[in-house]
DNA sequence: TCCGGAACAC
DNA sequence: GTGTTCCGGA
C-alpha cells in the first residue's frame, strides 16, 4: 500500500476487525500489491464512522448496501491512490468478484451486493468444525473449493441448502498431533453458472480449527505472519451487535467469540484457479484448541490434493506443506468405486491448443501403431474442478529438512529413457536404505509405477534387472493402451500389498511418487509432455 | 443501474 | 493476478 493514500490504512486501534499486517502485503496476494477491494469493503463495513457510506443489509448475512457510491468510490481511490475513481469502476472491480465468486450482486437492490465467505473463509481454513448450531460465514453458493473434496455430511439438519454445501467438513474432533497449515490450494476457477444460495449459510457456527495466529506446535515457525488481527467469525446468530454483520461479534471490539482467524486476502481468490496461493509460510493451523479435525480427512484431503496437484501439472506448492506430516499411501490409483470419500473420475483433460498440437505433432512424428496419443487423464475428484494452487514445485531443501539422512532424489540416470529429469524420485523412506543411485529413475512412465510405488530397493532392484528389462521389452511390442493397462492393473495388484507393509510414507515421498498419479497415461503423458 | 469485454497498468 | 479505464449493450 502506498504510504500517505490511505484513509484507512490500519484499522484504528477500536476499530475491531482488523487484518492482519500481512494482507496488505504484496506477498499475501500475488499480483497485488495493495489491499483488495473486497478487504477495503470489509474494512470500510466494519467501521462505524463509514456506516452511512456502506453498511450491511439488514436481514442478509453478508450483504452490505453502498449506500453512497461515489463517497466509497472516493474512498477506494483515495486508498488506491486512484483519484480519479469512481463508483462505474469500482462497480466493475466489484464485478470481477463476481467470477471469482467473493461477491455477487443482490439483484434487484440497487448498490447492494453480498460477500461469499465460503469463499473467503472456506479455503483457507477449510478444517472447520460445523457444529449444529453454528454459522457459516456464507453467503454464497457452494464453491468448490480445495474444500469441497471434503464431502462429509452435514451435521446441521436445519438447513438443508447445508446439503449441498460441498465445503463442509466433518466435525471429528480429533486434534492433530501437529496440526500443521494447510495453505489452500483449493480455490477453483469460477466458472460456474452461479446459484443463488439463501442467506441461511450464514446461520452456521464454525469452529476454526486453528488460526494462523495461533502459535501452536506447530515445528515451524511460520515468521512471516505476524497474527496482528483476528477475524471474528460469528459463532451463532444473534449473538452479534451488528446483527447485518456476517461476523459473529462485530468486528467492534471487546467482544467475546473472536477466533483468531484472520481472513487471508490470499484466498486463493484466484484459484486460481486460484490461484492464490496463501504467502509461504502461512500456516493457518499452527495449533490451536478451538480447531478439531479428522485425521483421516485430512489425509484424503491432502491426498486427492497430491492427485491433482501432479495430474494437473500443479505445483507441489498447491500442497500445503507439513514438514512433519506424514501421508500413508492412499492409492490415487485406486478404483475409483474404492474410495468413496473421493470418487476420483477419470477424464481426459481438456484438449488445450498446446496440447492439441502436442498430439498432432507426435501423431505426424509416430508411426500410427506406436502413436496412439495416450490421452493425459487427471486424477479429479468428481464433483470437484482440480486444486488449483500454482507454484514452484518443492525444493529440495523443503524435502531436505524431511528426508535428511536418506538420500536424495537422483536425476535419471537411466538410458531408456532418454529423457531428462522430470519427475526425481523421492527419496526413499528414512526406514529404508537408500537406493542407490543407478536404480533411481525418473519418472518415465516404467520406472514410475514399477519402482514408485514398491517404494523400496526391491522394486528398485527389479525394475533395473533382467526382469524389469524384458518387461520392457515386452511393452513396447504391445500397443500402448494395452501397456498401459498391463501396468496399471498389474501395480496396484502387485504393489498394494507392499504399500500396506510400508504403512507410511513420508510426504514428500507420497508428493514425488507416482502414488499420486491416476495411472500409466497420466504419468506417461505427464512425463512425455514435460520433457 | 448493471453487466461484461477489452486493453492496459502495475 | 488484480485492478483501472473505457465502452457498448441490456
Amino acid at each position: 500500500m502506498k504510504a500517505g493514500c490511505s484513509i484507512v490504512d490500519k484499522p484504528e486501534g477500536g476499530g475491531g476487525y482488523h487484518f492482519p499486517e500481512w494482507a496488505y502485503k504484496t506477498e499475501s496476494s500475488p499480483g497485488s500489491r495493495q489491499i483488495q477491494l473486497w478487504h477495503f469493503i470489509l474494512e470500510l463495513l466494519q467501521k462505524e464512522e463509514f456506516r452511512h457510506v456502506i453498511a450491511w443489509q439488514q436481514g442478509e448475512y453478508g450483504e452490505f448496501v453502498i449506500k453512497d457510491p461515489d463517497e466509497v468510490a472516493r474512498l477506494w481511490g483515495r486508498r488506491k491512490c486512484k483519484p480519479q475513481m469512481n463508483y462505474d469502476k469500482l462497480s466493475r472491480a466489484l464485478r470481477y468478484y463476481y467470477n471469482k465468486r467473493i461477491l455477487h450482486k443482490t439483484k434487484g437492490k440497487r448498490f447492494t451486493y453480498k460477500f461469499n465467505f465460503n469463499k473467503l473463509v472456506m479455503p483457507n481454513y477449510p478444517f472447520i468444525n460445523i457444529r449444529p448450531n453454528g454459522v457459516v460465514p456464507q453467503s454464497a453458493p457452494p464453491v468448490p473449493t480445495a474444500s469441497s473434496r471434503f464431502h462429509f455430511p452435514p451435521l446441521d439438519s436445519h438447513s438443508p441448502t447445508e446439503d449441498a454445501q460441498p465445503s463442509r467438513f466433518s466435525g471429528g474432533s480429533l486434534v492433530p498431533s501437529n496440526p500443521e497449515a494447510l495453505n489452500d490450494g483449493g480455490e477453483r476457477k469460477p466458472d460456474m453458472p452461479e446459484l443463488e444460495d439463501g442467506s441461511s449459510d450464514w446461520r452456521r457456527g464454525v469452529d476454526l480449527m486453528a488460526s494462523r495466529n495461533a502459535v501452536g506446535t506447530g515445528s515451524v515457525n511460520h515468521q512471516k505472519r505476524k497474527p496482528d488481527i483476528m477475524l471474528p467469525l460469528f459463532t451463532r446468530p444473534g449473538i452479534y451487535p451488528d446483527p447485518h454483520s456476517p461476523f459473529a461479534v462485530s468486528p467492534l471490539p471487546g467482544r467475546g467469540g473472536v477466533l483468531n482467524v484472520p481472513i487471508s486476502p490470499a484466498l486463493s481468490l484466484t484459484p486460481t484457479l486460484f490461484s492464490y496461493s496463501p504467502s509461504p509460510g502461512l500456516s493457518p493451523f499452527t495449533g490451536s484448541s478451538c480447531f478439531s479435525f479428522n485425521p483421516e480427512e485430512m489425509k484424503h484431503y491432502l491426498h486427492s490434493q497430491a492427485c491433482s496437484v501432479f495430474n494437473y501439472h500443479l505445483s507441489p506448492r498447491t500442497f500445503p506443506r507439513y514438514p512433519g506430516l506424514m501421508v500413508p499411501p492412499l492409492q490415487c490409483q485406486m478404483p475409483h468405486e474404492e474410495q468413496p470419500q473421493f470418487p476420483i473420475k477419470l477424464q481426459p483433460p481438456p484438449v488445450g491448443r498446446k496440447n492439441r498440437e502436442r498430439l498432432e505433432s507426435a501423431e505426424e512424428s509416430t508411426t500410427p501403431q506406436l502413436a496412439t496419443p495416450s490421452p493425459r487423464v487427471k486424477v479429479e475428484p468428481s464433483m470437484d474442478k482440480e486444486a488449483e494452487c500454482e507454484e514452484p514445485p518443492v525444493k529440495g531443501k523443503e524435502k531436505s529438512e524431511k528426508e535428511e539422512g536418506s538420500s536424495m532424489a537422483v536425476p535419471n540416470t537411466s538410458l531408456e529413457e532418454e529423457k531428462g529429469p522430470i519427475f526425481a524420485r523421492p527419496a526413499a523412506p528414512s526406514w529404508h536404505p537408500a537406493p542407490s543411485a543407478s536404480t533411481q529413475v525418473n519418472f518415465s512412465v516404467e520406472e514410475s509405477q514399477e519402482q514408485g510405488e514398491g517404494s523400496g530397493e526391491k522394486s528398485s532392484r527389479e525394475s533395473a534387472g533382467e526382469l524389469g528389462a524384458q518387461e520392457k521389452r515386452e511393452d513396447a511390442l504391445m500397443p500402448p493402451k494395452l501397456r498401459l493397462k498391463r501396468r496399471w492393473n498389474g501395480d496396484r495388484q502387485a504393489d498394494a500389498p507392499e504399500e500396506r507393509q510400508n504403512g507410511r510414507v513420508h510426504w514428500n515421498g507420497v508428493l514425488g511418487s507416482p502414488h499420486l498419479v491416476a495411472g500409466p497415461k497420466a504419468m506417461t503423458a505427464t512425463a512425455a509432455s514435460d520433457t
